[in-house]
DNA sequence: GATTGGCACTCACAGACCGCGAGTGCCAGC
DNA sequence: GCTGGCACTCGCGGTCTGTGAGTGCCAATC
């Protein structure tokens, strides 16, 4: 009862299972394995594996199939898949003309959801720490105004806020050049302290705080951190594990994206491609499904990215793709 | 055999089917319903209008659900249905403190979503005839710069153009004054001649020809039309009519948005509140699902949002929520 | 002529039944 | 420790059948 050849068993159920979506039983298992043992010797390791939770029966006489546990297990032993040719192809076709950070993000996100054939799901980049370019007031009626902050990697936010009526234009002009000349090559960290030292030299007044806050919080990225996705589809293609309140559940965690971004928040502290399977992600609404995530660019607070679908999924593909897709992403959002 | 009473009956069958999924017999219309006559009665007008093609029974010996055509009879009688108060508090409180253009059809669109519990779309809005406010270029590095355009609607669209690297920043920077100087308080017709005109005076050199294209296309509002949606889990959600591949099918549709915003764009044409019923639609994807549209913002050229479901649906109530949204919709983005 | 009651007919659906076959666990022998 | 054999389990798919809702048609009635 070699423990190479559990393992090598696990792997051929799961691989099988993914293949097939039909429970593995060890007849089929012998001949079709290139492991030559008998199917008695196999139904012996299964048992053994069963006991460790590594597999299961959906019914006493069907064959197995991996639990979350198993799929864990296949996971961390398996060693990286090489990834096709074709696919490298298609990532730098595909991402190369993009035109802004939009667009990248967008593209990567199709891209990674027809490559993994799941739901691909791409947190924007935190571009915490990239220094403001520049700060720019427009003033669109007499008491609202907009804030536009360009940060150095070409991001663009905006805010409105909301100016006195009686205030001069020469009074705006003067404030929007100061705090232009204050922001410029600064990063948020001492943005904010510089724009507190800045408003408490004024005249106190709400709108000069106000002012401040806002573009403190431009210059962090915006007010919130988004997820795009994209394949939604792919959850209710034609093989898909997931029944209707699964995918339901799905849908509804994506467009919430606050269960989501936690679950990234987590995973990001992990390393590098990293894995949720099932009940490991610790969400009722995500029973049956897994995520393979990534983190890319800023090595020190990554952003994240990843395939999410069936636990029952092409683990080794899927890893690989996602891997792939992070890299390039990497190399575009640091250039 | 009153036509007044096949309405009505029309009508019963509709709303029965509507509330439970199952088709609705002779014997059941008679008891419930409270039109005073024999279940042989409404056989005899059932025929009648199977015979039209306004109903027609799944299974032999079932009883009747309504077919596109008869959900179009009825949507067509349909008296505007009033607008509960609790819907119109939760519009204004739901659209109240959205912070810019971006908010407002994110919380449009779900807010939509919730009260119809449909899938909801909201394209944004097109503001191909505002002015433009402001026009910035920001020098990322030294051969790429980034044009940022602000509309007087408050809305800011950003691209980025190639300079050449050799370029003074004084040279840079007199560009940049004359380009703000030309654009601003100009709508995107005028200004593409302005800017032509302006490039034409120059020293002839492909920077600034990207840059007056890249910004004339800017002020149209960016290069692509896009759709938001939300609500996708409602297609799933218990009571749904619609299979598996139905629901791949409108998702797919939804994330490829071009036939969606087709679809949008032929409604636009049509009045107020449009209902497209199943094979309506044109597109064999949308088969079995019905959208529900209304135009909102300016009335030359309104951009739409609707509700998109089975067309097994509550149509009286979804075209009074879409309505609603609309309207507000159209005060915010008017204001 | 419109409406109604009656009646025979149809047919989907759910439940019961059953045989097949894949798969298992266990045991004795190598 | 591996293997062949054997008895056992049990889900799945097929057939069959009774039931009941619903229909269409026809003759009688208002």
């Amino acid at each position: 009862m070699s423990e190479d050849r559990r393992q090598a068993i696990l792997r051929a159920i799961v691989e099988g299972y993914v293949a097939t979506h039909e429970p593995v039983g060890s007849k089929a298992l012998a001949q079709n394995s290139s492991l030559g043992v008998s199917p008695a010797t196999i139904r012996n390791d299964m048992a053994a594996l069963e006991e460790d939770g590594l597999i299961a029966q959906p019914h006493t006489s069907a064959g197995r199939i991996p639990t979350d546990k198993g799929y864990r297990y296949f996971v961390d032993m398996l060693a990286a898949a090489a990834f096709q040719d074709s696919h490298k192809r298609a990532i730098s076709t595909f991402l190369s003309d993009a035109v802004d950070l939009n667009d990248v993000v967008e593209r990567s996100v199709r891209l990674l959801s027809q490559l993994t054939r799941q739901v691909a799901v791409v947190q924007y980049p935190s571009l915490r720490e990239s220094p403001v370019r520049r700060v720019e007031l427009v003033r669109m009626t007499p008491e609202r105004a907009l804030a536009v902050v360009v940060s150095a990697d070409a991001r663009v936010e905006q805010a409105s806020l909301t100016v006195p009526q009686d205030l001069a234009d020469e009074d705006f002009e003067r404030v929007a050049r100061e705090v232009n000349d204050i922001a410029s090559g600064l990063t948020p960290a001492p943005l904010d302290r510089a724009l507190v030292e800045w408003a408490s030299r004024q005249s106190p007044s709400p709108w000069i705080e106000e002012l401040a806050g806002v573009v403190s919080s431009a210059a962090r990225g915006g007010t919130v951190e988004r997820v795009v996705f994209a394949g939604t589809g792919n959850l209710t293609r034609a093989g898909s594990d997931l029944g209707a309140d699964a995918v339901t559940s799905v849908l509804d965690a994506l467009e919430e994206q606050v269960v989501l971004l936690r679950l990234l928040h987590e995973m990001a502290a992990e390393g590098h491609v990293t894995v949720r399977i099932g009940s490991e992600t610790g969400y009722g609404a995500l029973a049956g499904t897994s995520i393979v995530a990534a983190g890319y660019g800023n090595i020190e607070s990554p952003s994240l990215l990843g395939a999410l679908g069936p636990t029952r999924m092409d683990y080794p593909g899927t890893m690989a793709a996602v891997r792939a897709v992070a890299r390039y992403l990497s190399k575009v959002v640091e250039a």
